[in-house]
DNA sequence: AAATCGGGGTG
DNA sequence: CACCCAGATTT
């Protein structure tokens, strides 16, 4: 019978995308990559998964997990919060679920880090529990299928795509979710959707896909101004540990004041990095200390023990350069 | 319900 | 430039 949810498997069964996180039902790396995987487009976070597993192959590893080395394990991919609720959700699994992960959507809900989506993903990939993992490929094709003129970020509405989706639910059940995320990233993709390589086209409601969904309008980011200094001695550089809340939490950054006692500036440039509500207008300066103090490290430290956020990247490129000229000379 | 939390790819 | 991405958590 051609149904919309055949037609999706038989397209999925044949277009899939060869992805390192579905070689095997392994429920741990199931989870590591829907973490990895939030907010976070798939390509990004694919050379992360590989690298994670290697340091962090089990739970015990993970609950283990010096925390440091997890936050470098998670440099550049952003949103740190998600590697400390790794960790955390890891310590949870061996005292509550005998060093396990729980196999339910309903108990996965309960854990650091693992919310609707993720839960429902988990349960229904690895376990084949038949439950939902709407994300925002789901949304995005749901919106269409049913053509959704409303605010999809609002609850009522959300509740009725949860409903759509729930009534549409067949087995496999895994293959079926991922089925509906994949045509969400490869076909039914934002803005110019490729309805004409659309394997459910024909179940398809909405007359003008490219504006569904609708969406609320983003704010204005704010715009902050920074000034830099980049503490160097004897050919070490300081770096503060940021607080363990707020933007970065507990990442590393350079000095936002000059040191007591110094020789010489020399300035980096200027660069903006853009976050999502908030924009840093930064212009940094190398400063040359004659004293040493705590909070110095070597440049092969950074280069491999210190979660150094991408916010100061151009920065320490820059200061790498000047370094090595240093070294030459 | 709105704000927060990163970073990068894309039109 | 704006938008969005296999979202979760806090306010």
């Amino acid at each position: 019978m051609k149904t919309m949810q055949n037609e999706l498997l038989e397209w999925y069964a044949k277009n899939h995308r060869d992805l390192a996180f579905r070689k095997d039902q392994d429920a741990y790396k199931i989870w590591i990559s829907e973490i990895m995987a939030q907010q976070t487009r798939i390509e990004a976070m694919l050379p992360y998964f590989e690298r994670f597993l290697i340091l962090f192959p089990n739970l015990t590893a993970l609950a283990n997990a010096d925390d440091e080395a997890l936050h470098k394990a998670w440099q550049g991919l952003g949103y740190y919060s998600r590697c400390r609720n790794l960790k955390k959700c890891a310590i949870e699994c061996m005292k509550r679920f005998h060093g396990e992960l729980p196999k339910t959507k309903a108990e996965l809900k309960t854990l650091p880090g693992i919310g609707e989506y993720t839960a429902g993903a988990i349960a229904s990939i690895a376990y084949k529990e038949k439950v939902s993992a709407i994300d925002g490929n789901v949304i995005r094709v749901f919106s269409r299928l049913y053509d959704i003129q409303e605010d999809v970020t609002s609850i009522k509405t959300r509740r009725k795509i949860e409903s759509l989706v729930d009534r549409s639910l067949v087995q496999p059940i895994d293959q079926y979710n991922q089925a509906i995320m994949e045509l969400g990233a490869l076909i039914c993709i934002p803005k110019v959707p490729k309805c004409s390589a659309c394997p459910i086209r024909e179940f398809c409601q909405a007359s003008d896909p490219a504006s569904l969904p609708i969406k609320p309008e983003k704010k204005k980011r704010k715009k902050e101004k920074k000034v830099l200094y980049v503490w160097v001695h004897d050919g070490r550089v300081h770096l503060n540990k940021r607080k363990a809340t707020g933007l970065l939490a507990n990442m590393y950054e350079f000095d936002e004041k000059l040191p007591a006692h110094y020789e010489s500036v020399v300035s980096l440039g200027e660069y903006t990095h853009i976050f999502s509500h908030v924009e840093w207008e930064m212009q940094a300066n190398l400063v040359y200390t004659n004293k040493e103090d705590s909070g110095f490290y070597a440049m092969d430290e950074i280069e491999n023990e210190i979660a150094l956020p991408s916010a100061f990247k151009p920065f320490y490129e820059r200061l790498k350069e000047v370094i090595f000229d240093e070294e030459k000379n």
